[in-house]
DNA sequence: GCCGTTTTCGGCCCGACTGTTTTCAGTCG
């Protein structure tokens, strides 16, 4: 059976982690961990490309040695390096390594000083009073590591963007205080805009640092100080969210921004162009010699290794230097190029206001069209609507589209696509509709070829206009269900169906990867907020940021489209 | 382990902070 590409990208960190352990060339440890990334960002699944004989040693960073053996991991879920890696380093090395303040050098020393088989051990060790007198190790180190080993169960997942943003925005305010503060922004995978991030990173620029950072760590919200110095500092929140400020001064803000945005991946490869240009790229400015050339702004420091300015979320090094050095970046997405919502819910079903309330409130953000999309019968426990109910509620838009006030409603459905990927209501009823929306909402444990083939066999359906949250995720919480998504892909594209890109902070449903895919495919993505209530319109943001990570630009939007170059869009699938 | 407009060998991004091995290695981002 093949394997899937986050498996193997699975199995190339753990080899690098591996490698790491084992004093390896640190470069070679890097190559698999860029192979890893390079793999987990491919819109298509290894094997299929294979099977259809692509090189994979054309792929960036990877060579004719991991080429065999990533196409090794693909065919048979084995390589043999990594069993022998893993025979040859105990477990609980790997696990050390998670650790903050551990590297592979002293987890080295921990291992083979003290024996260790599993994190419990090493508890122990600490408290006994063993660690701190190993080499390399101290009474700081002794209570640094006795409060990672104790916090490690409770330590916090990755945080979703939405929730984040509640820490954030007080954080900058208190921040907004500090003595000579001038540029205050939020950096790192926050402001690339990644679905979860792990720890915040501050940018501040102020002509001397130090007043900045007392600012920081005397924040309420700091539960300790992990390390604090002129220029930049770390602190843990009572939350357990790290984060990390860095302040430098303003002719410095825009290489700053740079380096502190990354991603790591993406810096590298700027820095490396910037190398063969005999320049030197730090967070200070771009440098040749002792003299700075750029850094004010980020423009100025693409602009110094001849690149146009690269929008944050696209900065991961999955082909983005590439496209801004040929002229092709993609002009992206932005929120007002939005002109409708087609996923929301009354409290005819699981929604909690009425038609007339949604319609009000998708008015008041400035929305042409909202399709109602309430559940079907089927999903019982939301009270799903019947064809008696469905009717209803049609006639209930109907009158709130005679009105006239601005906004039109669609009517939809989302109809629960059943376990033999047939449709919830009768073809009849589902004929009279605007628009279908279908979804998965059970049974999601079924094999990749039943779960596909079911959502194959609802695309083909006459009435089927748009597939919700495709793979069913929710972050950090469920995992997508197993399907085959370059072909679901496929045959929306074959079938004029559509594809949700679901807005919902919770689910993000399709990935940015996936977006990149459908775009590559010519397959329209609908950015829909699944709104339950009509504070949730506003997610149509997070939607439209996902959508930027994956490339899309206005015209790969489905309702980029005015309400009159919709419909006979919506019409195309309706016969 | 990858890669090539100085190179098929010899490089590989760059700097801050910490603790401890009193001059810098380890770790992190």
């Amino acid at each position: 059976m093949p394997t899937h590409n986050p498996d193997i990208a699975q199995a190339l960190d753990d080899v690098a982690d591996l490698l790491e352990l084992q004093n390896a060339n640190p470069f070679r440890v890097r190559a698999y961990r860029n192979a890893s990334r390079v793999i987990r960002g491919l819109g298509t699944e290894v094997s299929v490309m294979l099977q259809r004989g692509d090189d994979l040693a054309e792929l960036p960073g990877i060579g004719d040695d991991l080429a065999e053996k990533i196409a090794t991991l693909a065919k048979s879920g084995h390589l043999p390096l990594l069993d022998r890696l893993r025979k040859d380093i105990p477990a609980v090395a790997t696990e050390l390594l998670k650790l903050p303040g551990l590297g592979p050098k002293r987890v080295r020393v921990l291992c083979e000083e003290l024996d260790l088989h599993n994190v419990e051990q090493l508890h122990r060790a600490l408290l006994d009073g063993r660690v701190r007198a190993l080499p390399s190790f101290g009474a700081a180190s002794e209570t640094k590591l006795l409060h990672a080993v104790e916090a490690r169960s409770k330590a916090p997942a990755r945080l979703k963007l939405a929730l984040a943003e509640g820490y954030v925005e007080p954080l900058l305010d208190w921040l907004r205080g500090a003595a000579g503060i001038d540029q205050l922004i939020v950096a790192g995978s926050y402001r690339r805009c990644r679905e979860t991030v792990g720890d915040i990173d501050i940018l501040a620029t102020a002509p001397k640092g130090e007043p900045v950072v007392a600012r920081f760590t005397a924040y309420e919200e700091v539960g300790r100080v992990m390390a604090a110095g002129s220029t930049r500092a770390t602190v843990a929140l009572k939350s357990g969210l790290q984060v990390d400020l860095r302040v430098v001064l303003p002719e410095s803000y825009g290489a700053a921004l740079h380096y502190f945005t990354g991603s790591k991946a993406h810096n590298i490869a700027i820095r490396r162009i910037g190398q063969k240009r005999g320049l030197k790229i730090n967070e200070y400015g771009v440098f040749r010699g002792q003299k700075r050339i750029a850094g004010r702004t980020e423009k100025e420091v693409y602009g110094a290794v001849d690149l146009p300015y690269i929008e944050p979320e696209l900065r991961e090094n999955r082909g983005e230097i590439e496209a801004a050095a040929a002229g092709t970046l993609p002009h992206l997405i932005e929120l007002a190029d939005l002109r409708g919502d087609l996923h929301a819910h009354t409290n005819a079903t699981d929604g909690h206001e009425t038609l007339a309330e949604m319609a009000e409130a998708a008015r008041a953000l400035g929305l042409e069209y909202l399709a109602i999309t309430d559940h079907s019968r089927h999903l019982a426990m939301t009270h799903g609507l019947d064809p008696r109910r469905l009717m209803r509620q049609g006639e209930a838009i109907d009158r709130i589209n005679a009105e006239k006030s601005g906004i039109t409603l669609l009517k939809g459905i989302e109809v629960d696509i059943l376990e033999d990927g047939a449709l919830d209501l009768p073809d009849e009823v589902l004929g009279h509709l605007d628009f279908v929306t279908g979804a998965v909402h059970s049974q999601f444990g079924l094999s990749r070829a039943k779960q596909t083939e079911r959502i194959l066999r609802a695309l083909e359906h006459p009435h089927f206009t748009v597939l919700a949250h495709p793979t069913g995720r929710l972050i950090e919480e469920r995992e997508p269900y197993d399907v085959d998504m370059p072909r679901i892909i496929r045959a929306a594209k074959e079938r004029g169906c559509f594809l949700e890109l679901n807005a919902h902070p919770d689910r993000l449903d399709l990935t940015d990867i996936h977006c990149r895919l459908a775009k590559e495919e010519g397959v329209l993505l609908s950015i829909g907020t699944d709104s339950h209530r009509a504070q949730d319109l506003a997610n149509l943001r997070f939607g439209v940021a996902q959508a930027r990570r994956g490339w899309l630009e206005k015209n790969d939007v489905l309702n980029t489209r005015s309400l009159k170059a919709l419909r006979p869009l919506l019409a195309r699938t309706m016969r």
